[in-house]
DNA sequence: TTGAAAGCGGTACCAG
DNA sequence: CTGGTACCGCTTTCAA
C-alpha cells in the first residue's frame, strides 16, 4: 500500500504538501496540486485511516447504536440504518455499529477507544439507560426518539403528538363524530415505547378539542381478529365509520380486513393509515396514508451530528426537532362529509 | 484521555510492558501485571484504536456490505446485521457498514484506507458485481450467498436446494402426489435472486425423483389472492392438498388464507411453511415450519472471517458452507398419510 | 507557497 | 521477565 510519503516522492514535494492537498487547509499552487493529484492517482493512493485518526484526533466515523430488535420493527429499523449510513457517507463519515447487547458500556468503549467522533442513538425510550451515559461522554450525540429528561440533548423524531392530532382533526373535518384507533401491538404498548404515548396524547387532545369520540381497537392480531374489531367499531359508530391505523403492520391488516368485509375506503369508510406505499398501490386502494418519514428523520439526525462534528462552535446547547408527519394520496381518498 | 504512557508511569513500568500486558504476547510476572491492571483501572484507560491500528496494522474492524433494501427483505436483513454485529464483538471485532450506493468501490475504499481487516458481503447474487472486486482485495472476505463463479471464495448460505428437496420429500413421504409451491414474490424472482433458483432446483429434483407433481402458485398478493390460489390448488389436486411456502411473507398469508377457508393444517391440508414462530404460536396452528436459520448463517460467517483474520495460515483456499434448514413442530403438524 | 520535523499513541524488536 | 526505542503514516506547527 502506497503512503503519502510515496506520493510526495513521486510528485517531488514534501509530505506535508501532500497532506495539505488532501485537506485543503492551506493554499497550494495550481501546478503542485496537479502534480500531487497525478501522483496520487498513479499510485492509487488511499490515506491510512488509523494514521489519520491518530494524528488528527478524529476518526471520521460515527457510532450508531441500534436497538434490540423485537420482530415488529425490524423492517423499519433497517430503513433507518441504510439511510443513515448512506447519508453519513455524503459527508465523508462511516458508520460503526454498536449493539445493545454490550449495554450502555458499548458506547463508552467506542468513544473511549476513540473509534468514533460522535454517536447516533436509535429508538430512544422515555427512560433510556443510555441517556445518562451519553451525557458524560466527551463527544456529541444525537438521539432518535425523545426521552422524558432531554435537557441539554439533541433529539429528533417524528412528531407523533402532532400526528395523532392531525389524524383526528382530518376525520373530524369530514364530519365524523366517532373514530376508531387501531392501536399499536400490545407488546409495544407494554414496553412503554415513548412515541406511542405521544401519539395517544395528540389523539386525546384533538378529540377533546373537536369533540370527537375515540374508540380503541386492539393492535395486531389476525385478519379474523381485525375483522371482528372492525365489525365492533361499525356497531358502535353512528354514520360513516372512520379508522386510524398508525402502525404499519396493523394498517396492512386493517386494509385487508376492510376488503374482506366489502368496505371500500373513501366510499363506505374513512381510513387514515400508516400503510406501506407498496400495499396501497398494489391494491389500488384510495387510501389516505400518514407517514412518519423515517428517511427524513434519519437524514436530519446525520446532518445534526455532522454539523456538531465539523463546526463544534455551532453546536446548540439543546435541540428538539420534530419532523412533521405527511399525508399522502389525500384528495383522492378521504370519504366526503357524510350526511347527518 | 489517558494513554498507555500514563498507565506505565503510574504503574512504574515501561510502556512496552503495558502493551504486553494487554496483548499477552509475552510472559509478565504476576505482580507487575497486577500493578499495570490496577493502573489501567484507576485511569479508566482505553487503548486508542487509531494508534493501535497504525502500529499493529490491524483495525479489529470488519466491513459489512449491506444490500440495497427492497421492501420484502428488510426484516430479515436486520436480523442478519444484529447477529453479525453481536457475534463479531465476541471476538473483539467491530462492524463498519458499507452500503451499496457507494458501489463496489466502497469495498475498495474501506480496505484501501485500512479501515477494515476483512469483509462480510451480504445477499450475494448469482452474478454479483462485488465478486470480481473482492477477488483482488488484499483482505479476506466471506460471502453470504453463493455466486455462480465461486472458485477461491469463502461462501456460506442456507442450503436452499436441500430445503426444496426436503419439503417435497417430506410431503411425498406422507403420501401426497401433488403439492403446491407458493412461490416467492414476482419481484424477487425477476431479480434473479440466486437462492430462489436453488430452491426450485431442489424442488424439481425431488419432484422428479419421487414422482410428485408440483403446482406453482404465484407469490405474495393479497389475502384474497391467496385464497383464490388455494382454491385453485384444491381443484387441481386429488386427495389431500399440500402446500410449500418458503417465503415468510407468503407463509403468513397462506396461513391466514387457509384459516379463512376453514382448512386446518394437519387435518385438511398439509403445510410446510417458513412461517414466523410468532404467528404459528399466536394462532396455535399445528404447522410444520421450515427455517433457513439466518442466525446460524450469520454466526458462521463471522466465525469464518474471524478465523481467517486471527489465523491466516488456516485460511482455506475455498469454502462453501451450506447450512441445513430445520423443520420444527414436526410431529404435531404434518397430516398423516391420506387414504387413497 | 512550500519544507522540515515533532508529535499522535501504540507495537514489537533488540538488548539485558 | 523487563526496558529502551525505532517505527507505523499522517497532521500541523514553525521556519523559510
Amino acid at each position: 500500500m502506497p503512503t503519502s510519503k510515496d506520493v510526495a516522492r513521486l510528485a517531488g514535494v514534501s509530505q506535508s504538501t501532500v497532506s495539505y492537498v488532501m485537506s485543503g487547509r492551506r493554499p497550494i499552487s495550481e501546478k503542485t496540486r496537479k502534480r500531487v493529484e497525478d501522483a496520487m492517482a498513479q499510485l492509487a493512493f488511499q490515506p491510512n485511516a488509523g494514521a489519520r485518526a491518530l494524528a488528527s484526533r478524529r476518526s471520521q466515523v460515527i457510532g450508531l447504536a441500534i436497538p434490540f430488535v423485537f420482530d415488529l420493527h425490524r423492517g423499519s429499523i433497517m430503513e433507518f440504518i441504510s439511510v443513515i449510513a448512506a447519508t453519513a457517507r455524503q459527508s465523508d463519515y462511516d458508520i460503526l455499529l454498536v449493539t445493545d447487547d454490550e449495554g450502555p458500556q458499548g458506547l463508552e468503549r467506542v468513544v473511549g477507544q476513540q473509534l468514533v467522533d460522535g454517536l447516533i442513538i436509535m429508538q430512544v425510550e422515555g427512560d433510556d439507560a443510555r441517556v445518562p451515559v451519553i451525557r458524560n461522554l466527551p463527544v456529541p450525540s444525537v438521539l432518535i426518539g425523545i426521552p422524558e429528561k432531554h435537557e441539554g440533548l439533541e433529539c429528533i423524531d417524528a412528531d407523533f403528538e402532532l400526528a395523532g392530532q392531525m389524524c383526528v382533526e382530518e376525520l373530524a373535518k369530514l364530519g365524523h363524530e366517532t373514530v376508531t384507533l387501531v392501536d399499536w401491538q400490545d407488546e409495544v404498548i407494554r414496553r412503554h415505547v415513548n412515541y406511542v404515548k405521544r401519539f395517544h396524547r395528540g389523539v386525546d387532545k384533538a378529540s377533546a378539542a373537536v369533540g370527537v369520540k375515540v374508540l380503541h381497537a386492539p393492535g395486531r392480531v389476525t385478519i379474523a381478529g381485525m375483522e371482528k374489531a372492525v365489525a365492533k367499531a361499525l356497531e358502535r359508530t353512528k354514520g360513516i365509520p372512520a379508522f386510524i391505523a398508525p402502525e404499519a403492520a396493523n394498517a396492512d391488516l386493517l386494509v385487508e380486513a376492510l376488503a374482506n368485509l366489502g368496505l371500500v375506503p373513501g366510499r363506505d369508510v374513512s381510513v387514515v393509515a400508516n400503510c406501506s406505499d407498496g400495499l396501497a398501490e398494489r391494491q389500488r386502494i384510495p387510501l389516505t396514508t400518514i407517514g412518519f418519514e423515517p428517511d427524513e428523520v434519519s437524514r436530519r439526525a446525520v446532518h445534526m451530528i455532522v454539523r456538531d462534528l465539523t463546526d463544534p462552535a455551532s453546536r446548540p446547547p439543546e435541540a428538539l426537532e420534530l419532523i412533521r408527519p405527511v399525508f399522502k394520496h389525500r384528495k383522492s381518498t378521504i370519504r366526503p362529509r357524510p350526511k347527518r
